[in-house]
DNA sequence: GTCTATAGAAAGATAGAC
DNA sequence: GTCTATCTTTCTATAGAC
């Protein structure tokens, strides 16, 4: 304890970036003023100063944040073998990631029109990287004759727009758990490819049913 | 022309909505001033407030007005008879209207947070009227064994998110027709509420399934 | 590292001339 | 109906004391 009082940078840097997170998600970046920032810190507006060079760059930084520890998460997860065993895992991450983090999302999708020319296309290509994750899914799949997808980018959209939609209606503590919310939108996805068609055809001869 | 110069109330308010609408889905409510609205205009900002009392009434009127026109043209649609038809029917219309309305729908969607709690109420009670149109379809569908949901509102939500996600990748001019979209999503949202697959069960012969 | 103080720009909204 | 002018507030960012 023999730190100067008021020097707190390992402790305040990370608050800053909190606060910000939190206010943008509720207010929106254009709504949020450095000085509300400043006070949900605790500090006064100038010291923000001292842990991002503007306004701009904070933005900036939790969404790339964001979407870095998005691609890492998945790049370390568990991924099955075959396409349907791999959409499965994508499915899941995908809404165990997004319901854990329901203000870094929430500002990935609604800031993008906020950032900078340059910050944009950055944001914009490591989201890219994570779409063709699962279009890669989907082609295999398509390949294998597994999934039945005209078009693998217009399914890629399509089912990722729906499992983010989760978070707009989802509220810790509400009626479904995270597992059962996790199951019903994988039976949906799966629907959505034709994979359950699929498997119901191959599955012709002794009546089964999936899941 | 017997007029005098400067007199445009009739001409000037709608353009004032719409400069609105524009730069509101481009920048975003809380980065656009009323100085930028009455520039794209070709008016002083001061002249705005002949049109609308303040800058919240602006962007309220707008979605309210959005809401409105999506019910109503809704009621108006032609709906076919019975589960199947009918949600094929909503998917159709709903990416129809959706694609017609950029900017508009972009507004619906990014701006409730800067609605005031008043307003927010009045234009979440129409979005809900909206999704209770589609519950209907898919609780009927379940009814009558032609659809698997195991959770109407859940998969109304996903329904929906799926489907206004076009909004988001769609561009005038881009390599498919709206027609074909259309069609590709149609099939993605029946298979997502099991549509195919009770079609394929039901043509199966003997294999039944309950649920 | 944090504070106070402030520069400089821009915001929403209004008043009154024409 | 539109303009100019302005009131008042708030903003981002910086300077300099402690």
């Amino acid at each position: 304890m023999a730190r100067k009082t008021g020097s707190h940078a390992e402790i305040t840097g990370p608050k800053v970036r909190a606060a910000a997170q939190k206010l943008f998600a509720r207010m929106g970046y254009a709504a949020v003023s450095m000085r509300r920032i400043a006070e949900e810190v605790g500090v006064q507006a100038g010291a923000l100063y001292l842990y991002t060079p503007d306004k701009q760059t904070l933005l900036y930084d939790l969404m790339k944040s964001h979407m870095e520890e998005l691609l890492a998460a998945w790049a370390a997860a568990e991924k099955g073998g075959d396409p349907l065993a791999r959409l499965e895992a994508f499915v899941r991450f995908h809404i165990r990631f997004h319901l854990e983090r329901p203000d870094a999302v929430f500002i990935a999708y609604m800031e993008l029109r906020n950032l900078e020319a340059e910050n944009f296309a950055r944001i914009e290509a490591l989201r890219k990287a994570y779409e063709d994750e699962l279009e890669a899914i989907l082609a295999d799949g398509r390949a294998a004759g597994l999934f039945d997808v005209p078009d693998t980018k217009l399914a890629t959209l399509a089912l990722i727009a729906m499992l983010t939609g989760v978070n707009t209606w989802y509220r810790e503590g509400g009626r479904l758990s995270r597992e059962r919310i996790e199951s019903i939108y994988l039976d949906m996805a799966l629907g959505a490819v034709g994979a359950e068609a699929g498997r119901a055809r191959a599955m012709a001869a002794p009546c089964r049913e999936a899941e």
